[in-house]
DNA sequence: CGGTTTGTTCAAACTTTTTTGAACAAAGAG
DNA sequence: CTCTTTGTTCAAAAAAGTTTGAACAAACCG
């Protein structure tokens, strides 16, 4: 009476079905992260191989372009949500998970987040002082208000950021 | 020496300045959360407007489709952002923004946030299923040690969520 | 040096998501 | 009952985002 297992869409790939469960679970994580696909199944296969992989081994066992691959690798460097091991005498890079909870939230944090909350407290600033130019008083007050809203919202996220992280450090 | 105002692409609504401006920074914030320009839009027209706007308000005053802000409406009203106001007499249904921040994140993360981590974690049992099914000792060993770490995040999510709506509760 | 391996870049192809708008439903008015 | 107003639905068009792969760069090797 349980569902049969595999149901997915062709994806010739070559992972064994557990393998393939868990990288469809970050990919469907990464997507609530607003993230494409190839980097869920790139973080998602280093997650369950205990083995550091390299670009090649990524492209042959997933089945994506190296172009994607490489792609995804510098984004998830730039996460800090996987290592590089420098191999000894080998040339080629191999890559690990980072899989400590608080790394992946401070890279989102600062990658993902932030950036955001920035640029928006600055087009803030300046919509500060459009709505001063108001003329009718009413309705200038009525601005100034919605604006404080705003400001206090962005204030609150700001305020709240380090404290996830750190409920997430754990 | 500062940037000229208005940069933006053609676009033929009947939105003064400071309007555009506000809708636009709704239109970036939604998209951060992973949802379409037109909720932003709405939601930024109906935030920054004093008196309730109709749905044929909004599709004039946007230059967008009745689909879209019909469809549009409806996802807003799911995430509690937005009141109908009953119009006595009137035929229309009129709308206004819900402005407490501690309502909008409380839809957002009943609507968009919780749906995924419960489905989330009805995939890891499973896949902790999966694991004790793995022949190697050494390899089983290795995978519930991984899927333990996936079940301690999702634990962890569901742990921050009501402080963080506490948080931004104020 | 020329050959090989490893990885990056980016325009074009492809996929997914969003928007449009015409057809339809619902409900009041006459 | 018919006309009008208000809003919804959904297939198709458009837009946005992702992936591909061929050309290129960089670095090592003999």
């Amino acid at each position: 009476m349980d569902t049969p297992p595999e149901a997915e869409i062709l994806r010739t790939d070559k992972l064994d079905s557990l393998q393939r469960q868990v990288v469809d679970f970050f990919v469907d994580g990464v997507k609530v992260l607003g993230m494409p696909r190839s980097i869920g199944e790139i973080y998602g296969l280093l997650f369950i191989t205990p083995e550091p992989l390299s670009l090649d081994d990524l492209v042959e066992r997933l089945n994506i372009s190296k172009g994607s691959a490489s792609q995804g690798l510098r984004t998830l460097k730039g996460l800090n949500a996987i290592r590089e091991t420098s191999g000894d005498v080998e040339r080629r890079t191999y890559y690990q998970p980072a899989i400590e909870l608080k790394r992946l939230v401070g890279g989102f944090i600062r990658e993902q987040v932030r950036p955001h909350l920035d640029s928006g407290k600055s087009k803030l600033s300046s919509l500060a002082q459009a709505a001063r130019d108001e003329r009718d008083p009413q309705h200038r007050e009525f601005l100034a208000d919605r604006i404080d809203r705003l400001e206090h919202w962005m204030r609150s996220g700001s305020r709240v950021l380090p404290i996830l992280q750190k409920l997430l450090g754990q």
